[in-house]
DNA sequence: TTGCATCATTGAAAGGTTTCAACTGCGGTT
DNA sequence: AACCGCAGTTGAAACCTTTCAATGATGCAA
């Protein structure tokens, strides 16, 4: 303890949270003997006697996704207006790391926690909240609606993306992405089939071209896949259930020799940066990310903060961006 | 505590920290009471008598550049393997955020600190390892050596680039980046101008076109600019200062008309993933980006637990992944 | 029966900070 | 001269866990 160099005690606790009742000649005094001596306040103990931290987590699925580091950046927006520190957790798609990292900051007595988890059913979700640590979920929705989440409407998008191809008319579209246990991508294909139904349009003239993940060589195998079949059956435009496989298929299909849009058209989802910086700009389907992040995070403050909060499920909508891909 | 609930006081601790002392009977009892209040055990109080942390923090200067985010990824590696946690702080760009960040880190007496600093030669950098908390520089390295750094030889990266470039038979070479005053920018430069020299090629054949950022938006203008000037005088290759500038010059070059890399080719730096996914496919430098973090995060274990521990400042080697973009 | 070894449990101390009531001087009032 | 008020400072308690020496209980051997 700096005291001994200086000559008190919790005179230092003074220096530190009420410099104003302490002599200028103690507090300087004390600040030479901290500076010296190389004083780092120790935030566990604060912590101890306070019985909370000014630090707010996020468990992100993948932080490599774009899609959660723009979410991420919203929720970081808010915690500086409250003043609370960001730390972002990467699970990385593992259920155990997802477990250990909830585990680990509870124990922190962090002031809240967000999650994109990979299972909003699993049960260590609500035990959390039940021990006394908000935790707001962020683009999923827990179906016992027991939790504040906040999503977007992935029915409404695959609405407003397959609405579009048949707009500009289109009357043989592919859907492409998978695998359907993604509970988004389960969405956005029967957001299509219900605009294609609508329509009026015949449920066979909606191909589904399944992948097995939701990346850039998936989308180029379903290029692949879509250029094998017959012309007369072959989809003039594609809706991807993300950028990524959406990239990976205008890639292969330029590759090809095949003209985007003429040859097909292509609508992504995300709209992440690089859509708009695709050889052929993309058109896709925004999600408001930073809105996304931003309003999870004043969630998880009232949660924290209010004696009278209630638990909220925030929906947005989605906004498609029409480009060239799809525009020619 | 629980202890009321149960019986005992520190048996409590046996349970969680020896449970082979504990007779079954108590250790169900005890476990019992647990789940029955909702038991969260207190890190802080624990941290605060063990005195440190299983905790280590990467300090990231853009959390939405793909390259970090797999620098981080590698970190988590070794961090798991060594059984720590990995927390990830955004800096984004700001010096304000990051001495913030790194004040919070030490008070909670993580066991290290990686960092990705906006300015290598910060005062603030070396203060931190002086009051005992291991720190390791990650991609940037300190003029004066005080620290444990992992980069990657940028000078080297340029020089392969343009000597690339000159193999294909280019003697007319732009380089696009900037500012300069980023250290990396500014080597990749140096190398560029090594390797022209060193071809015997003439000094002003090499242009140097500057961007205000590395973004897809300024490689787009530097594109526009590339256009404007005179056939004779124009470039047939482009060596930029990162992928995203590459793709951004890559789209313009395309939307206007121009084929890559017939009438340009290009050169990127990084090769993240969205390099080998554009329309033509990117050549472009690639860093050992997951080895960068894995040998960081060894580094900083190092020099928290070895009492031995040296300062080491490790440089990897770049390495030319040839794609499309300039090879016809 | 006594003593010993073993196993299970307990109690107290320590760790660094914050808070708050109590104390010390000191100048100013009456 | 006695008192008051006030600014500045102090000491002790509380926060919760871990550790370790000490205690209690049990069974076994002599």
């Amino acid at each position: 303890m700096a005291a001994r160099a200086g000559v008190s005690l919790g005179t230092v606790s003074n220096v530190l949270n009420r410099p104003d009742r302490v002599s200028d000649r103690t507090r300087s005094k004390v600040e030479r003997a901290m500076t010296e001596l190389g004083f780092v306040r120790n935030e566990s103990a604060r912590q101890l006697r306070a019985g909370q931290s000014r630090v707010l987590a996020y468990v992100v699925l993948d932080a490599s996704n774009p899609f959660f580091t723009d979410v991420a950046q919203g929720i970081e927006l808010a915690a500086d207006l409250s003043e609370l520190s960001l730390f972002i957790c990467n699970s990385n798609n593992s259920s155990t790391r997802e477990e250990a990292y909830l585990d680990l900051l509870q124990q922190q007595r962090v002031q809240g926690i967000l999650i994109t988890p990979v299972d909003p059913g699993a049960d260590f979700l609500n035990e959390v909240a039940r021990r006394g640590t908000p935790l707001v979920i962020v683009d999923r929705v827990q179906k016992d609606l027991a939790l504040c989440s906040v999503a977007v409407d992935d029915v409404l998008g695959g609405r407003v993306a397959v609405e579009h191809l048949i707009d500009r008319g289109h009357s043989r579209v592919a859907f492409v992405g998978g695998p359907l246990s993604i509970g988004q991508v389960e969405d956005r294909w029967r957001g299509a089939q219900q605009a294609w139904a609508e329509a009026g349009l015949p449920q066979d003239a909606l191909v589904q071209l399944t992948t097995s993940a939701l990346t850039v060589a998936e989308g180029r195998g379903a290029g692949e896949r879509l250029a094998g079949m017959p012309a007369r059956r072959r989809p003039t435009a594609a809706f991807c259930a993300n950028d990524l496989v959406a990239l990976g298929l205008l890639q292969q299909t330029i590759a090809s020799g095949r003209r985007v849009p003429d040859d097909l058209a292509i609508v992504g989802y995300d709209d992440i940066e690089f859509a708009s910086a695709a050889a052929v700009p993309l058109t896709s389907v925004r999600q408001p990310r930073q809105e996304l992040g931003r309003t999870a995070a004043e969630l998880v403050v009232d949660e924290a903060t209010n004696p009278d909060h209630t638990h909220t499920q925030v929906t947005f909508t989605p906004e498609l961006v029409a480009r060239t891909s799809t525009l020619g």
